[in-house]
DNA sequence: CTTAGGATCGCCT
DNA sequence: GGCGATCCTAAGC
């Protein structure tokens, strides 16, 4: 199988897929902007949802890569991921922040406020802006409503350990874009 | 600038 | 019953 995405091979480790992701632009419905900030996860991850298993929630995380995981978070927020590895394994990769590019009208409507450095910065943030839900959950990556375009050129990544979690939180699985204005948190 | 609290879903013990 | 891959607002220093 061929599970090359915008010149991405999702089926390769969660932080390989997570370092390529930034740069990469993001579209759902032909809304969204540039991937700046990314977290890996994997199975052997105790801070990983698949860590435990399967379960209904995060059965799409152990479907093949490629695809997306769309979670509710605080019982309030979504949240996106891609899954990444071989099928059934258990791994993706979370989508912190992007900065706005397409859409930012209907990204600022739907987020309800101006400023745009703050509509996409936060994994709760960009999933309200470009309109993900439960509805996008356990979809392909490479086919509407979802769109994903290379990077144009090679960029600076930086890393460091991940936000939000009690668990693991040596492990440097967090990339972003250096310099960027647009990531959830600067990084240290 | 930092800290605290509320919203309230899905899964855990 | 408790807590989390979150975010917003308000209050304190």
């Amino acid at each position: 199988m061929n599970y090359i995405i915008a010149g991405i091979d999702f089926s390769t480790p969660s932080h390989q897929v997570a370092r390529q992701l930034i740069g990469v632009t993001l579209l759902v419905d032909g809304i969204g902007g540039r991937i700046v900030e990314t977290e890996a996860y994997d199975r052997e991850d105790p801070a990983s949802h698949s860590f435990s298993g399967p379960t209904p929630r995060n059965i799409s995380m152990f479907g093949p890569p490629g695809r997306s995981y769309v979670y509710r978070s605080y019982g309030i927020h979504w949240c996106l991921n891609f899954v990444c590895r071989e099928s059934g394994h258990g791994a993706g990769v979370l989508i912190r922040a992007l900065e706005p590019t397409t859409g930012i009208d209907q990204m600022r409507q739907r987020r309800g406020m101006e400023d745009v450095r703050l509509l996409c910065s936060g994994p709760g943030r960009l999933c309200q802006a470009l309109g993900v839900t439960r509805e996008h959950n356990d979809m392909p990556l490479d086919a509407p409503p979802f769109e994903l375009l290379p990077v144009p050129s090679a960029l600076d990544v930086i890393s460091g350990p991940r936000i939000g979690i009690s668990k693991a939180i040596d492990v440097p699985w967090r990339f972003g874009l250096a310099g960027s204005r647009f990531l959830s948190q600067p990084f240290r």
